[in-house]
DNA sequence: AACGAGACCTGGCAGC
DNA sequence: TGCTGCCAGGTCTCGT
């Protein structure tokens, strides 16, 4: 489910109903996520207040006067915000409850989410020390990614991807930002021209771009106690379609996999 | 430093 | 209907 642009998404969706709110209790019901919810979060976080929302790559940042807590999605997990409390499901591990009445809950089948607490600079914290720019900010352009890639002989579709070199681009995205640039996944890295890394980027943000825009549209849904994100309506190029036709060219999309992940791209628009 | 593989979990689906 | 195996939007950690 997570990628950036549904990040950003919740992230938007929740600013209006947590920012100045007072927590009343935190419940957690299963502490084992990807990393042990800290114990006495409750105790943390009862009679504080929200005072802003903020991302960072994927990590969800919810800042308190005393410290930051630090969520994130994983790989199925989603923040359902309810208007007042409902029965909890099998796989709904945290609830924060608010002075509204309003709660703002995870779930997340696979657990491979987080909920952790940061007392000091959140941006020092371990998780998020090492990333690298985020791709819609300036300091993310073909100038940083030829540099950073000089000396990669990976794949660029596994460059990409990780969260060192720039944070955000999922597995979805990654696909689909190459298609847009014309540029096969497989390519080693470092062989990339100035003009193509300038073509990557550029397009690396149009497409997390488009994807915000479409997730924006689709927010009611996608805070339904039970909605459907949008953007399994989005027309993807490439992701998803092997065997399909080529939307540009027609020729059938191809699927491999790189790094135990599966990759989507057209052999005859992408070299 | 860079890379690949394994790990963490559960649910859904195709195939038999 | 039931079982098996494979797949899934993330990313940290470890061994080479």
């Amino acid at each position: 489910m997570p990628e950036l642009p549904e990040v950003e998404t919740t992230l938007r969706g929740l600013v209006g109903p947590m920012t100045g709110r007072q927590v009343v209790r935190a419940v957690v019901r299963n502490p084992a996520l990807r990393w042990p919810v800290p114990a006495g979060l409750d105790g943390l976080l009862a009679g504080q207040t929200v005072r802003s929302l903020s991302r960072r790559a994927k990590y969800l940042l919810v800042h308190f006067d005393h410290g930051t807590l630090i969520l994130h999605l994983g790989m199925s997990g989603r923040l359902c915000h309810l208007a007042q409390f409902e029965p909890p499901g099998k796989h709904d591990h945290f609830d924060l409850v608010f002075d509204s009445g309003a709660v703002v809950r995870l779930r997340d089948p696979r657990r491979f989410g987080a909920v952790l607490w940061s007392a000091g600079d959140p941006m020092g914290h371990p998780l998020l020390r090492e990333l690298g720019p985020e791709p819609l900010e300036a300091g993310f352009d073909g100038a940083y990614l030829q540099r950073e890639i000089r000396n990669r002989r990976c794949p660029i579709k596994n460059a990409i991807m990780d969260a060192h070199l720039v944070v955000g681009v999922g597995n979805i995205y990654a696909s689909e930002a190459l298609f847009r640039a014309r540029i096969s996944p497989k390519t080693p890295a470092g062989k990339l021209s100035r003009a193509r890394c300038d073509r990557l980027a550029e397009e690396i943000r149009s497409t997390l771009k488009d994807a915000i825009l479409a997730g924006g549209s689709s927010l009611r849904d996608f805070f339904g106690a039970d909605g459907n994100p949008g953007y399994f309506q989005q027309q993807y190029f490439v992701y998803g379609r092997t065997g399909e036709p080529c939307r540009i060219c027609g020729t059938n999309i191809s699927s491999i996999r790189q790094g135990q992940r599966a990759t989507f791209y057209c052999a005859s628009c992408q070299h």
